[in-house]
DNA sequence: GATGCGATTCAC
DNA sequence: TGAATCGCATCA
């Protein structure tokens, strides 16, 4: 009775629409699992935020992979980071970062990791999730579309959806693609009110 | 070779 | 509010 894997047509989007329809899907890996509750979306071309735009192995990567391929580095010297690549026929590339999860699946394994008790401690953050599923550099240009490895399930429901101003970057802070459901108690941090509805779904 | 800066997290 | 910690880009 599983959900489907999302598969290579799902990342052949543009990284502001996989990013809205992560979330209720479920991100995987091994036993270990979470429901996608906040991610945030990047543009390989025309967002300075975005790590091609000052990382020239990123430029490298995205030329040398296929849409699904994770994108995993090492932020603040520290916290693994995971985000998946997303290119459409057209060419337009981007990625997708993984923010927070509602634990589901091996929350025993992910304390243990975490080093936490309390479940909204355990995924509520980009570098947390990684720690909890284990995910590392040796996930870096990895296939996220087989169940080998860390990779999605189709969401089955259709949660309410908020965007906002993207989390932690001092470019394009204006650009509203961060996406999550709001209020949610694992959330990283709690989403501002919206101004207008058009930006709750 | 030296310096500065992060898509963060945690303790103080 | 600041420390931890390191890959990568930039500059000398």
């Amino acid at each position: 009775m599983s959900q489907p894997v999302l598969s290579k047509s799902f990342f052949q989007q543009p990284p502001e629409v996989c990013a809205r329809k992560l979330i209720g899907a479920t991100f995987r890996k091994g036993s270990c699992a979470g429901a996608i509750v906040e991610t945030e979306a990047y543009a390989a071309v025309g967002d300075e935020a975005c790590h091609t735009f000052f990382r020239q192995k990123a430029r490298t990567f995205v030329d040398q992979h296929e849409a699904g391929a994770g994108y995993v580095y090492l932020n603040y010297g520290m916290y693994w980071l995971a985000n998946v690549l997303t290119k459409t026929k057209s060419g337009q590339i981007g990625f997708v970062l993984i923010r927070a999860l509602e634990p589901v699946d091996g929350i025993g394994r992910m304390k243990r990791r975490r080093d936490r008790q309390k479940e909204t401690d355990l995924c509520s953050g980009p570098g947390k999730l990684t720690i909890a599923l284990a995910i590392d550099q040796r996930h870096h240009g990895v296939d996220f579309t087989t169940a080998k490895g860390p990779h999605f399930l189709k969401r089955s429901n259709r949660p309410r959806i908020i965007a906002g101003p993207r989390i932690g970057i001092s470019r394009e802070v204006e650009r509203p693609w961060r996406f999550g459901i709001p209020g949610h108690p694992h959330l990283s941090k709690p989403f501002d009110r919206p101004i207008d509805k058009q930006f709750v779904e």
